[in-house]
DNA sequence: CTTCGTGCAAAGTGTTTGCAAGATT
DNA sequence: AATCTTGCAAACACTTTGCACGAAG
C-alpha cells in the first residue's frame, strides 16, 4: 500500500525506488519504531546483503520525502518512526529503560498555549518525556 | 557554597574532594546547562591540563551524587544540568537548532495526570519539546 | 602509606563520506 | 546510455577503558 506512495515520491523527484528502500520503509512500518540498528537488522533477515550505510541514508531519505521521522529517546541511537501514523508521546523510564506510549492527546493544551503564546509548533507526535515509571517509583521506595 | 555540600557528600562515601571535581560541578553550575565538551572547555579556562575523560568521569559521579542529571536535546552529545536547580523544559527547533525554555508549570497537569493514572513520574525539569521555533514556521510558510 | 583520581593512549560505538561498481529508468 | 544507488572501506565524532603515575586523606 505505501510501496505505491513511496514509488510516486521517489519518481515525482528523480529518484529510484529499489528494492533496499521498500525494505527499509517496511521494517520501520513493521516494527513501529526502531533505531537504525534494528532496521538493519530487520532488513537482513530479508535481504543479507544490506549495508548499514544503506540504511542510514534510506531512514535519511525517507524522512526528507516526510514518511517518517524520528525521535531521540535515552542515550544513544535515534528512534525511526512511521510519520502520520498514530502518534504518540513516549514515557522513558530512566531506570529501566522501558518505553511506553500515550495518546498525544494528553499534551494538546499545552502545544496550544505554546503555539499561541510564542509560535512554537510543537512536534506532538515526537515527544519524549523522562521520568521514573510506576514499577521502578516503587522499587525506589522500598529502598 | 554547593562546595561545602560536594565535599561533605564525597566524603560520606570515601571518595575525595579534586580540584577538577569542584571545577566540573561549578562549570555546570555556572553554564546552566552544557555538554560535556563545553564544560570541558569552560574547565580548562581556569585550569589548562584537566582532560576530557575526567570531565566525563566527573559528570557521571555528580550525577550519582545526585548534584546533576542529564538530558538529551536533539542529536549528539548529552546537555548536563544542576540538579535541583531552577527547573526548566526545553523546547529545541528541528529546523534552526534553537533552545529555548519555558517554566515547568505549563506541564504540571499533564505530570500530575500521568502521576494519578499510571504512577509515572515525569521528570518534569527535564523534559524537551521538539518542533519548530516562531520563526522557522515563518521561514517555512514563504518557502 | 594506602587508596583513590587523573592523564594519556588506545579501543569502542554510532554515524558519515568518497568512490568505483552496479542497478534503475 | 545516463544517472542514481549501493557496498565497501576509511574517516569521524563522541565516549569508555586500561594502566601507571600522582594526589588526597
Amino acid at each position: 500500500m505505501s510501496d505505491s506512495s513511496l514509488a510516486e515520491l521517489l519518481r515525482s523527484r528523480g529518484l529510484r525506488l529499489t528494492a533496499q528502500r521498500q525494505l527499509v520503509l517496511q521494517a520501520v512500518l513493521d516494527l513501529g519504531h526502531a533505531t537504525p540498528e534494528q532496521v538493519h537488522t530487520a532488513v537482513r533477515e530479508v535481504a543479507a546483503g544490506v549495508n548499514i550505510t544503506t540504511i542510514y541514508r534510506t531512514l535519511e531519505l525517507l524522512e526528507r520525502l516526510g514518511l517518517v521521522t524520528h525521535t531521540h529517546l535515552s542515550h544513544g541511537s535515534p528512534t525511526y518512526h512511521a510519520a502520520g501514523e498514530h502518534q504518540h508521546v513516549h514515557l522513558v523510564c530512566r531506570e529501566c529503560g522501558a518505553i511506553d506510549e500515550i495518546s498525544p492527546d494528553m499534551l494538546r493544551p499545552v502545544a496550544d498555549q505554546l503555539a499561541g503564546q510564542r509560535g512554537f509548533q510543537v512536534d506532538i507526535g515526537h515527544v519524549a518525556l523522562f521520568g521514573v515509571c510506576g514499577r521502578c517509583a516503587q522499587d525506589g521506595d522500598e529502598k
